[in-house]
DNA sequence: CAGAAAAGTTGAACCAATTCTAAAATTGAG
DNA sequence: CTCAATTTTAGAATTGGTTCAACTTTTCTG
């Protein structure tokens, strides 16, 4: 086992995967007909469908590298985080945004998150809710680290208050992606802005 | 002006306004073909993209109409509110999220809501982003009433505080949606824990 | 190594949304 | 009342994602 076809089919994804982000970057996820992705990938567009089930989930795959990439990033912040609970939230969060728009750009985060919502039964759909969760799981672990170094209190409920700030910033993300115009530094100001009454309501 | 031609073209509207709802309900978003709905209207298919840009135009009129009857119901909680900013909160949510599935399945709300992120400047895109801001608009509206008659602190920073609550509001209303199996009454329970520590914050 | 089974590939055909253009209906000027 | 201008309708043609049956390639068995 694990000889020829195996090195076949991950040449293959990746081929398939280059393909699409390079033509997703330069003519958009709907502009980036399946014909061409399987054209510039070498491939039939049945092979396509042999690996990936619908256009979205190769969409998927790369939303998917970028969102693991971010929780990466945020490891770091919330193993020694800013020693004050409003900083530590802007510089978790301020990680997340920054990232975002590295691999994906705005138009490609708005397919992403549609068909996450159109088809959340998807491989596709499954796998973006459980990097939400993903994304929640950090801000709470967070939360729950100033709560033993006691800059936050250790009577609130921390997963509650990890859910709400993790709600309010993707939908303030989801606003953000909608709107070409909008301006990553924008868009952190309003956040603080919401987050400093939690931080009042939660610090010690 | 406003003769025959008039007439019927508002009567076509409600045509095909009232055959998209019926077969939407009956056989989902995507089984509603155009060809059914142009048919059960009395009408050709070109007739409805005269009146609608796209198949989810239509779904938007339906969706407006359901927003704006949860609007109207709304306005009777913020004019007097219960007695505390908890109950205030817990009721004004509950009529959005009781009154939501009513018209509209959760199929239907899904659809919706991909459509309005992935087409954010299309006629539909831009109503719903309307409809959101007035619902944000209609909570800040309730927590100014509640500063007023100092339920609420009056030092706190309100708009920020009713944004902050609508978009978890409606981050948790998406998850609902995407899972048919999640029920209103622990959803409501969820959104009211979370709010338990705004609550906490801004109370006089 | 030969040949059968398993796994994967291919692209033409299918389907439903959307576009397009010729035909029909309505309006208003004279 | 008539007819040219304007608006609207009809439905065939187009488009692009997805499916599927026939064909290849790889692996396994004796």
């Amino acid at each position: 086992m694990s000889g020829l076809r195996e090195r076949q089919k991950a040449d293959r994804h990746r081929r398939i995967i280059d393909a699409a982000t390079s033509l997703f970057r330069e003519s958009g996820y709907e502009g980036a007909k399946i014909e061409a992705i399987a054209a510039q990938a070498e491939v039939s567009i049945g092979t396509i469908y042999n690996y990936y089930q619908n256009k979205g989930d190769i969409l998927g795959a790369i939303v998917s590298m970028e969102v693991n990439e971010v929780l990466n990033a945020g490891r770091g912040v919330v193993a020694s985080p800013p020693a004050n609970v409003g900083d530590a939230l802007d510089t978790l969060i301020g990680i997340y945004i920054e990232h975002s728009l590295n691999y994906l750009s705005k138009e490609m985060w708005r397919q992403a998150m549609a068909i996450s919502t159109q088809l959340p039964d998807s491989p596709f759909g499954q796998a973006y809710t459980a990097l939400d969760g993903a994304l929640t799981d950090q801000i709470r672990a967070l939360i729950a680290r100033l709560q033993q170094i006691d800059l936050v209190r250790s009577d609130i409920d921390g997963p509650a208050v990890g859910e709400l700030i993790f709600n309010n910033m993707n939908m303030m993300f989801i606003e953000f992606v909608k709107r070409d115009g909008a301006r990553i530094p924008e868009l952190r100001a309003a956040i603080r802005r919401q987050n400093r009454i939690l931080v009042a309501a939660i610090g010690v």
